[in-house]
RNA sequence: GGGCGAUUAGCUCAAUUGGCUAGAGCGCCUGCCUUACACGCAGGAGGUCACUGGUUCAAGUCCAGUAUCGCCCACCA
């Protein structure tokens, strides 16, 4: 099978066809909807990709052919800081130029370039991974459609009090110059520095001895505060010392925030006085506003020391920790310094260490928000898969801080609000959460903020037009959170919106459940009244063998397309449904490969079992239909035309049907994937299909029987397989449906036609499952794969055939009519069945339930290599009997346990007896 | 610091509510180009279910603890 040959041609002809648009007309009534997790725009496919879109493209295959409303939507996200970033960049590297040369508007336009040029590289990713979504919907979360969801949402929350500005510590990154949310950050550990540093008492009676990680805040410091219960407070609060270096006194304060040295978690390293820097320590700012301390921001908006830091204006925050070290250490002010490790907060975009950092921005207020998306979970309206993940959703919203949704970026939605130049209009209420922060000049610069709907033109409180609209943009997240109601045309009240709103399940990795998942149930609960989805399913992260993350900066990552490349769209997909169950991680083991290019690209051995399980479908699939020759005159049969073989495929492939349907129902893509190849290979091809040959070069009415149940077997299986390879199974459906039109078996099992495999219907749930036919067939294989072993390990060519005795027990006359079956797939050319038949003499032997297989060899047979197989099989017996009987002769055992199973037990124990009688029977003719 | 997950064959993973002799794919060994498929066919070897205790008639599965690896969260004395 050459899947370079049927990709793009196949998904042509489904686009063509318009077999991926999906409308709320009526025809197909029950809506079943997929938002895509919007990639943003400056990715390119990486495996985490392909295996989140192979896990949607399964759900909508398989509902698309159940015949529900099967809408996938598709779409990017705009990214903000990162997509700026990469086009800053570009813009450096190629003029020499920063986006500040250019303007806002001039950098905007570049971006936008720049998005029509690679911004849809992902989504043609995933169009060559056969991803069924409806691109005549696609979206992007900085389209008009969306800005209009972002806009109305913003106003919402606005004019419920849920949306305020503030003056607060926010979490700034200095590289790119702008505010970050909590999720925006990565924790690292870093290698620094305690220091002790002494502050001389102002009316020189000694000194105080502070601890910290970062002296350099020390310029900031406006008190030193220590625990009211310690003993030395009753002399100190209240006192003054000597700011070093500053020389700015500044208070000693009592505050249980604290800790008393030796005591509690701080306190190791604790001396029992904290120097308190309220402009650049959350805990700090919090004890400010208890103490009413004034702020010393000393930084600038690149985390250099500003005015406030006197001489050392200008330094790099770094930079500054070693002078002011030095300069305390000049005045014998440094205690100790002792090498300590913590976990400081980075930017995950720059990877700068944050600074707090005292600015006015846009907060969203969380708490109502939060309860409304807890509650939606703890009450079953969402579902999570595995329920684990629920936990961390819920864990996540109740310790939830307001949202700073403003970024000083400009790449992203502006922030729909506009301020008043008119004095007169100012209002403190507006103001009341960021009095505490704010300077004087702040202060008086405080103007009455409004937000709209549509751009404004005059102050709707005075009628002035000097208005101008904030700076800001929204947090990239912010619009994402919209991302099910926007796409489906929300705010206005649109057929889409009526339809598939709610969607019916959410598929992403566990990495954005708070970010993004919690948000986005808050928002949809908010602006809709209804949660956005039903379920949401948390696939597992793929890691390399080692266990590692797979990233570009390892060099261990897969490229999917690479893959695409080397084992087609299929063997991709399959593989990574295959290997998905609950676990967190999986591994998969990369490997280096040269390209006849000379490109090295990253592959996996992972992938092969896809590519095998394809190609045997495509072979399997060719020698089926070159055997229905003939198929005109073939007619359904009826349930007497049926040999045992034909009831047992019929059976396995109802099951196979059956599990399959409740397993991906219960989102078990693994449990999927691992039966359906099950069936395919092991069932169908090596069993049926091996024993169809025979039947086939037969011919008659077995042969027409036979036949029929192959096209069926094979259109039901096609079917089955389709969501996880749809490129393959479409390819063989083509054929299918010239060769062998109209597959429909008997009543009650029926295979009506379609033109595409994409849009035909799911296999039905039939009532052939039939396990007494399934146990028989277990003997009947038994047998077969008795003798095989025997032929095997005697070495006999598999050309030349054996004579075999079957001592059979009731079950000989069973076996007598499957005698063909044993002869075709054994290679026996003599076999003789009897109730209770002579060991022949020179014989090999196996037991296989209750049958007691002989094959006589006459000169051929290898008395060593049967006496070992026959010992082997002994031990065997003898200690699963050993287990048993300890079992039964356990008192306890047989008054407590259930009696089913003490039974069954009984019967393991006479079977075993059986066995390991004949065994030995078999073992001293050999001696004999 | 808090939470979660994993640990089963050389590798990657399975194993319903505790109950047949713990399975599969890859890899390995043997033999095969058998009327599709060598990306294949037939057969085989390979496991102290991380460790220690406990509950139970019965534990890979439940409980407690230990170890190792990994992930998420956490306001920097």
């Amino acid at each position: 099978y050459d899947p370079k040959e049927v990709e793009d041609r196949i998904y042509k002809k489904w686009l063509d066809a318009g077999d991926f648009h999906a409308v709320p007309d009526g025809a197909r009534k029950v809506p079943y909807t997929i938002v895509i997790p919007p990639p943003n725009v400056t990715g390119a496919l990486h495996l985490g990709h392909a295996l989140n879109n192979t896990l949607q493209d399964v759900l909508i295959r398989r509902h698309r052919m159940a015949g529900d409303n099967a809408l996938w939507m598709p779409g990017t996200d705009h990214a903000g800081i990162a997509t700026q970033a990469v086009v800053e960049r570009k813009l450096m590297q190629e003029e020499k130029k920063t986006r500040h040369d250019l303007g806002r508007e001039e950098t905007i336009r570049r971006i936008w370039e720049w998005r029509k040029l690679y911004g849809n590289r992902i989504l043609d990713q995933l169009k060559r991974m056969g991803c069924s979504c409806d691109w005549d919907r696609t979206r992007f979360t900085l389209d008009e459609q969306c800005a209009r969801a972002v806009r109305h949402a913003f106003v919402a929350l606005f004019n419920a009090g849920l949306i305020y500005r503030g003056k607060r510590l926010i979490n700034w990154d200095p590289v790119l110059q702008t505010a970050l949310s909590d999720d925006e950050l990565e924790h690292e550990t870093v290698k620094t520095s305690f220091w002790n540093i002494r502050y001389p008492l102002a009316d020189g009676s000694g000194h105080v001895t502070v601890a910290t990680t970062r002296p350099e805040t020390m310029l900031g410091d406006t008190a030193v505060a220590m625990n009211p219960k310690d003993p030395r407070a009753k002399a100190l609060v209240g006192k003054k010392v000597v700011l070093p270096l500053v020389n700015r006194e500044i208070p000693i304060i009592a505050d249980d925030y604290v800790s008393l040295p030796g005591e509690g978690d701080k306190g190791a390293f604790s001396t029992g006085f904290l120097k308190v820097t309220p402009a650049h320590d959350p805990n700090d700012f919090e004890i400010g506003l208890r103490h009413k301390l004034p702020l010393v921001n000393i930084f600038n908006r690149d985390a250099s020391i500003n005015a406030n830091g006197g001489t050392y204006r200008g330094l790099d925050r770094f930079k500054a920790r070693k002078v002011i070290v030095a300069d305390l250490e000049a005045l014998g002010l440094i205690e100790s310094e002792k090498p300590y490790e913590h976990e400081v907060a980075h930017s995950d975009r720059s990877k700068a260490p944050i600074e707090p950092w005292l600015s006015d921005q846009w907060f969203v207020k969380s708490d109502k928000l939060a309860k409304l998306a807890a509650d939606a979970v703890r009450e079953g309206k969402v579902r999570f898969f595995p329920e684990r993940y629920g936990d961390t959703y819920l864990d996540w919203l109740d310790n939830l801080r307001d949202w700073c949704v403003s970024r000083q970026l400009w790449w992203g939605h502006r922030i729909p609000v506009w301020y008043c130049s008119n004095p007169a209009c100012a209002d403190p209420a507006q103001y009341a959460a960021c009095e505490a922060g704010s300077s004087e000049e702040e202060r008086a610069a405080r103007r009455f903020f409004f937000s709209a709907l549509e751009d404004p033109k005059t102050c709707p409180k005075c009628g002035s037009t000097e208005i101008v609209q904030d700076e800001d943009v929204l947090d990239t997240w912010f619009s994402s959170s919209l991302w099910p109601l926007s796409t489906l045309g929300w705010p206005e009240k649109t057929p889409e919106l009526a339809f598939y709103y709610p969607t019916n399940v959410l598929i992403t990795s566990r990495g954005i459940i708070t970010l993004w998942v919690a948000r986005m149930v808050m928002m949809g609960l908010f602006n809709a009244g209804k949660v956005p989805f039903r379920d949401v399913y948390i696939h597992a992260t793929i890691l390399d063998g080692k266990g590692e993350t797979m990233s570009k900066s390892k060099g261990n990552g897969v490229d999917p397309v690479d893959i695409i490349e080397e084992y087609g769209a299929d063997a991709l997909r399959f593989s990574l449904v295959h290997m998905t169950g609950e676990t967190q991680d999986v591994r998969m083991p990369v490997e280096k490969k040269k390209l006849e290019g000379g490109r090295e690209i990253n592959t996996s051995k992972k992938f092969e079992i896809g590519r095998n399980f394809c190609n045997k479908l495509w072979n399997a699939s060719r020698f089926t239909m070159s055997n229905l020759d003939g198929w005109a005159d073939t007619k359904p049969v009826t349930e007497q035309d049926l040999d045992f073989d034909d009831r047992w495929i019929l059976s396995r492939l109802e099951w196979a049907v059956s599990q399959s349907t409740e397993e991906l129902d219960a989102y078990a893509f693994g449990a999927y994937a691992h039966r359906a190849y099950a069936f395919f290979w092991n069932d169908f091809c090596d069993w049926y299909l091996e024993r169809a040959k025979a039947k086939l070069a037969k011919g008659g009415a077995s042969k027409r029987t036979t036949q029929r149940v192959l096209a069926f077997a094979l259109d039901q299986a096609l079917r089955l397989l389709h969501p996880a390879i749809p490129y393959v199974t479409e390819a063989i459906w083509e054929k299918l449906e010239e060769t062998a039109p109209g597959r429909d078996l008997m009543k009650g099992a029926s295979a009506p036609g379609s033109p595409r495999l994409v849009v035909a219907a799911w296999p039905e749930e039939t009532e052939l499952r039939n396990e007494a036919i399934e146990a028989d067939m277990d003997l009947l294989q038994g047998i077969v794969g008795a003798i095989r072993e025997i032929r095997s390990e005697m070495g006999i060519a598999p050309k030349g055939s054996v004579k075999a005795v079957i001592s059979a027990g009731e079950r000989a006359e069973f076996l007598r009519r499957q005698a063909d079956f044993i002869t075709s797939l054994a290679g026996v050319s003599d076999l003789a069945v009897e109730a209770s038949a002579q060991r022949p003499a020179h014989s090999a032997s196996a037991v296989v339930g209750s049958a007691e297989v002989f094959v006589p060899l006459e000169g051929l047979i290898d008395f060593a290599t049967e006496r070992k197989r026959l010992t082997q099989r002994i031990e065997t017996a003898e200690k699963g009997l050993a287990g048993v009987t300890a079992k039964l002769s356990n008192a306890n055992f047989v008054a407590r346990a259930n009696p089913e199973v003490v039974e069954s037990e009984k019967a393991r124990a006479a079977d075993l007896t059986a066995e390991l009688g004949r065994l030995k029977a078999s073992l001293q003719a050999l001696e004999d």
